[in-house]
DNA sequence: AAGTGGTCTAGACCACTAC
DNA sequence: TAGTGGTCTAGACCACTTA
């Protein structure tokens, strides 16, 4: 338990929500809630501000603040996958983890668009790394990713064959918390075929994505082309950049 | 010019950023920033953390606030198209609008599922709008969708030609602001083919979304098959709630 | 007119980084 | 030790909604 005051005021309201404690679907005021937690409004409204941006609540100035009806009624709806940035993360909540086949594991120098991507400079090299995901032994992912020796030296197979956000977790105590992807579909090659046990007219979808340590450095840059199966990415817009 | 104080800041800051102002890609500190621009210094913080959250800065205890390298050094891998809802103005910043051309219209019983999605009651109707978009005379979208009559009474044959979303800012002064989104790849169907000009190998992007009003009204249900060289869906993921 | 969320201030104290 | 961002407070005033 953290002892930051908004968030445990974050999980709380979750939790109150989630039990139906709010049965109007409205939620008492801000200034209400400061005294009844016996913190600032300010905590209050910052709390409140997460959760109207995980979609939770909304909030109507003059009127109050509101329980997304969508929240309770279709859970299904808001599992808020874009906010899962590893894969094997966003496999293990199912309580399974992806398998990983290395297929290849070399250094390169880095081309002139890793160097732009990755923030490097020239002549500097980078680890790339050729993975099959699969799940339940069937093969969803082709994963190619491209790791600058300099932030991780240290890697070797047998990490790589693992969860590498994890190792960096566990190991460096740095967390990748920030990501830039770029999601399109494609016709499947030859060798999406054969991996990914897909007939010519079944496509692949592709995520590019650089992939962000906390501290801001650019971490990894993966290309991962995934059965058309197994690609579904949810995600939560809300143009208000008022946080 | 809007009159507030961190949007005005995030505004400015933006423009110092890309005139390059600050060549170390290191900004001032908050304090610094919070004399010079005579606000306190929460309202720096606030304007921070919007274009932190946008990727253009990082923020590092301790060290200062920096400018993301990418932002300045490859502009187009920010162009953050997630952030754009509506699909004409995501094509309408090149100067360009897009073209619809209405395939049906007509007004349905909502079915279980839009009932659950749109938080409709048994019995309720909903428009069935049916539209091909192009640009620049090539079709890239064959769009569904499904808006409540009760939110929209109004709505007829010349509206639902055009930007429903803009139609619905000017009429009733709602705006659109919030939109939950699912990606997924599919091979085409004969009909995607024949309206999208697709060979039978080639796949369409599949985006479902719901959209809603910004008092968190569920507005409109929407299912959007799209050429596989027009999908190209950008976006930023940060996991710190912090804000 | 009363209630509610939005904006903004001034300042205290803490946690981390760099020297 | 000095500097920097993070958290939190108490309170003022504004803008919008509802009655």
């Amino acid at each position: 338990m953290t002892d930051l005051v908004y968030r445990n005021i974050i999980k709380d309201l979750k939790d109150r929500i989630q039990d139906n404690e709010f049965e109007s679907k409205k939620l008492p005021d801000e200034r209400s809630l400061s005294d009844s937690y016996g913190v600032s409004r300010s905590s209050i409204k910052r709390a409140l501000n997460v959760l109207a941006n995980q979609g939770i609540i909304f909030k109507k100035r003059g009127s109050g603040t509101f329980i997304n009806p969508l929240y309770q009624k279709n859970q299904t709806i808001f599992q808020y996958e874009g906010s899962n940035l590893g894969v094997t993360d966003s496999f293990k909540s199912d309580g399974k983890t992806p398998q990983i086949k290395l297929l290849d594991f070399d250094v390169i120098p880095a081309t002139k668009e890793l160097q732009t991507e990755l923030f490097l400079d020239p002549g500097e090299f980078v680890y790339r790394i050729k993975r099959l995901r699969s799940f339940e032994n069937k093969p969803f992912m082709i994963e190619m990713g491209y790791i600058p020796i300099r932030v991780a030296p240290e890697l070797n197979q047998e990490i790589v064959t693992g969860s590498i956000f994890n190792y960096i977790e566990d190991a460096k105590g740095k967390s990748v918390t920030k990501s830039f992807m770029t999601i399109t579909a494609n016709p499947s090659t030859n060798e999406d075929q054969k991996l990914l046990g897909l007939k010519p007219v079944e496509p692949v979808g592709v995520m590019e994505g650089i992939f962000f340590l906390d501290d801001g450095t650019p971490f990894e840059v993966s290309n991962m082309r995934i059965h058309y199966q197994y690609l579904n990415y949810n995600t939560f817009v809300d143009l208000d950049e008022n946080q």
